[in-house]
DNA sequence: ATCCTGATTTTTTTT
DNA sequence: AAATCAGGAT
């Protein structure tokens, strides 16, 4: 290898290259043919070692950059490699196929997509819109949805798909009356995506495996063209995934645990050029389909396969590390490994004891200020990093954050293209795109309101399904639709108009740019103009979300030819678009995400709020038995800090909009007490107004207040016993403090327990249950 | 066809 | 507490 080094003309490149890897780094980095496993620890540097690798590959003339198929979790994941990778070579890679397996899976689609039957137009469905199918599915089959939700069948045929069963497969084993309901409901979901020229995410994946699988010519095709494969996060690969890098690279035999086999066999020759990264304790996605086993049987795989571990971290204090190591030590199993790190001990780990969320968020936000101002490092906003369990949790920590004017992004929950008017504005381009696109279809036909309501859309749809034609035909002839009254026939046209002028606008031979084609919809459909005429701050908002549609599609035509192809592959993007990807950086943000979002990033100081049993551990994964993964995200949510590490509980929280007492995590007890620092705090009645110095005072109740009902546990305080979370009656013209709202006065008193309060800070009335609000009189 | 209201559900986590 | 949904009124 030295030798081959020494007359290779980026010799230099090449030993800057190797310089600074620690020797397994190295090992990694220049392995040249042949099956590769790298388990990394957290912080190991694996994606130093992925980048440096392709670089590697291509300076030794053991690659092309179009050779090159490299797995990434997130599109934003994929785009950072990508830039150091470009960094590194010193020009451009274009070619190199560097993305997440969906965007390889819908673009190897894209060209062979006639094979199976599709049109290179097909539609990708996002997860709300292939339950709406499923739905559509079940009602089809004269099953009442509330029996068995959408949600519950859907959920079904996606492991089904994940694990390469068709329904016919799926309808031969089953073991339950629901099975069995899956399994009808499966078929005609699996027909109508394919009659709608659609897929759903699963699909994508599912799909381009039948496509190896079924053309062997194009399997051949694909394998010799990506000479090497590298994955990431290859511990949250699941089967479909696998069965696919075994198509392109040629992997093993059968294996012993590997699914019946379906379709035809195919011979696995190939080069075996796999060279994957992962951790299986930090496996958290088995709840969608991952299946860890694939990291942890690789070796079985490819008995041959060189194996290197990164065990040496350069993230983390050893505190930090120490404590990951023990609470991940409480799973069985797995592969061994003892993360360690040079950077010193560091300071303890912040084991803070709340009252309630708001109590718990001002302590997160109050911390995040002094550490700002104080800390003689003054560490910037982008340094910190909260993370929760669920999405809902980051509302109360928002409230907070926006009155104490600190400024922030949040990853994930409702994402910008799970808007409402998002997805219309969307819908749109893509009924024009795929005429067959049922769902679209039933989304924007009556959005805005144009008189054209659910009986006439199911007419429609029933005719467009006796004749067996695209909904586009069915609704350009509504004369044709029976029963459809005269009135709809008269909208219907007219919007199938509009319709028409556009999609002849994209089938010029002067393509409409794709930002053009936005305004074009949005004015001509009658859309904006609707908004406009709501008249509210809501529709104005609605109306700047659908200009920022607009700008990304500008953006998208500079960096793209104008072609038929171009309205193709924005939509692909837009539809393969995830909450991961909007991450801003550098910007001087403080970040909230779910512990899910936070695989593969870093900060120096980083919170982790609600480490309540039940909470996270999350309750669902408690009934199931399935403590295991939530410990790995919790080893995933510790080891994301650098510098600093806040583990924060609180002994009561709203679920549901109900109080609820918790109890610390089991995670903390998991953590050797001499690596933290804890604080409890003082047993409190209720949430009292916040005092400045967040301290525990306590307050007097008011005479004539009177107790609607006790709630939760109650706490001891100076030797008396307080209700946990008194309920009081309210008058008018009181003064209230609300937790999130601030000060304020009762303006109303409402049947129902609800008060009616305006508050001072930002003039806002709003309607508070009395039961559940955490609203205290003065 | 559309609007309103009361009931019911929602919280895992996501490409 | 908020969002979604079904059923009934207009």
């Amino acid at each position: 290898m030295l030798g081959e080094m020494a007359q290779n003309p980026h010799a230099e490149h090449l030993q800057e290259l190797l310089e600074g890897l620690n020797e397994p780094q190295r090992e990694a980095v220049t392995h040249g043919e042949g099956p590769l496993l790298i388990l990394a620890g957290a912080g190991s540097g694996k994606t130093r070692v992925l980048t440096h690798r392709i670089a590697f590959l291509v300076f030794t003339d053991q690659a092309q950059a179009s050779e090159i198929l490299a797995i990434t979790f997130t599109n934003k994941a994929a785009q950072e490699m990508r830039g150091r990778v470009e960094r590194m070579l010193g020009h451009g890679t274009r070619g190199m196929w560097l993305m997440t397996f969906h965007a390889a899976c819908a673009r190897i689609l894209r060209s062979e997509a006639e094979r199976l039957g599709y049109t290179r137009q097909f539609t990708i469905y996002d997860q709300a819109d292939a339950r709406r199918l499923v739905k559509r599915s079940i009602e089809g089959l004269g099953i009442d949805p509330k029996r068995y939700t959408p949600v519950a069948i859907h959920s079904q045929i996606s492991s089904a798909k994940n694990r390469l069963r068709d329904a016919k497969e799926y309808g031969q084993m089953v073991g339950s009356y629901f099975e069995q309901t899956v399994a009808e409901v499966y078929g005609v979901y699996e027909r109508e995506l394919h009659r709608m020229n659609a897929m759903d995410f699963d699909d994508l994946l599912f799909r381009t495996v039948n496509l190896l699988e079924l053309f062997e010519e194009v399997r051949e095709r694909y394998a010799q063209a990506f000479r090497h494969v590298l994955v990431d996060e290859y511990q949250d690969t699941n089967h479909a995934q696998y069965r696919l890098l075994q198509l392109l690279t040629g992997s093993p035999p059968t294996r012993g645990r590997q699914e019946p086999a379906h379709g035809r066999r195919v011979s696995l020759e190939g080069h075996r050029n796999l060279a994957v990264v992962g951790d299986d304790s930090q496996s958290i996605y088995g709840f969608r389909g991952a299946d860890v086993r694939n990291i942890l049987d690789f070796q079985e795989d490819f008995p041959d396969a060189r194996v290197v571990k990164l065990e040496q971290n350069y993230r983390s204090t050893q505190t930090i590390l120490s404590a990951a190591n023990a609470v991940i030590a409480n799973n069985r199993g797995g592969i061994a490994k003892r993360l360690w790190s040079e950077l010193g001990e560091g300071e303890p780990i912040h084991v803070r004891e709340l009252e309630d969320e708001y109590a718990e968020a001002r302590f997160v936000v109050g911390e995040i200020e002094r550490l700002i101002d104080e800390d003689p490092t003054h560490p910037s906003r982008s340094e910190v990093a909260v993370f929760y369990r669920t999405n809902a949790m980051s509302r109360v920590l928002e409230d907070t954050l926006v009155r104490r004017e600190v400024a922030y992004q949040v990853i994930g929950g409702t994402k910008f293209y799970e808007r409402a008017e998002i997805k219309d504005a969307v819908a749109y381009l893509s009924l024009l795109a795929n005429p067959q696109d049922v769902v679209s279809f039933t989304r924007v036909v009556n959005s805005p309101r144009r008189g054209i309501g659910q009986t006439s859309v199911g007419r429609v749809l029933a005719h467009a399904d006796t004749l067996g034609i695209p909904i586009w035909e069915a609704a350009a002839n509504p004369a044709q639709v029976p029963g459809l009254g005269a009135a709809a026939q008269k909208a219907l046209a007219r919007f199938m108009g509009t319709m028409a002028e556009l999609r002849r606008s994209i089938n010029d031979d002067d393509p409409i740019p794709v930002g053009e084609l936005l305004e074009a919809v949005l004015s001509q459909t009658g859309y904006v103009e609707a908004l406009e005429a709501e008249r509210t701050i809501e529709a104005q908002g609605r109306i700047e979300n659908l200009e920022q549609l607009v700008q990304v599609g500008r953006e998208w035509d500079a960096t793209t030819e104008p072609s038929r192809e171009s309205l193709d592959s924005f939509l692909q993007q837009i539809a393969l678009m995830a909450d991961a990807d909007s991450r801003r950086d550098g910007e001087s943000l403080v970040t909230l995400m779910t512990l899910h979002n936070a695989k593969g990033l870093e900060y120096p100081l980083v919170f982790v709020v609600g480490c309540e049993d039940g909470v996270f551990p999350h309750s669902r994964a408690l009934d199931e038995g399935d403590v295991e993964e939530e410990r790995r995200l919790f080893y995933v949510g510790v080891t994301r800090a650098m510098r600093a590490l806040y583990l924060t509980y609180a002994r009561r929280r709203s679920v549901f909009g109900a109080p609820t007492a918790g109890l610390p995590s089991r995670f903390l007890d998991e953590i050797p007490p001499e690596l933290t620092e804890v604080e409890e705090q003082p047993a409190r009645g209720w949430s009292a107004p916040v005092s400045s110095n967040g301290g525990a005072r306590r307050r007097r109740r008011h005479d004539g207040d009177i107790d609607i009902a006790d709630v939760g546990h109650d706490d001891t305080w100076d030797g008396v016993d307080v209700p946990a979370t008194p309920i009081r009656a309210f008058r008018l013209g009181q003064d209230v403090t609300h937790p999130a709202f601030g000060e304020g006065v009762v303006t109303g008193v409402e049947p129902g327990g609800v008060v009616v309060v305006r508050f001072t800070d930002d003039g806002s009335e709003r309607k508070l249950m009395a039961e559940y609000a955490q609203v205290s009189g003065h």
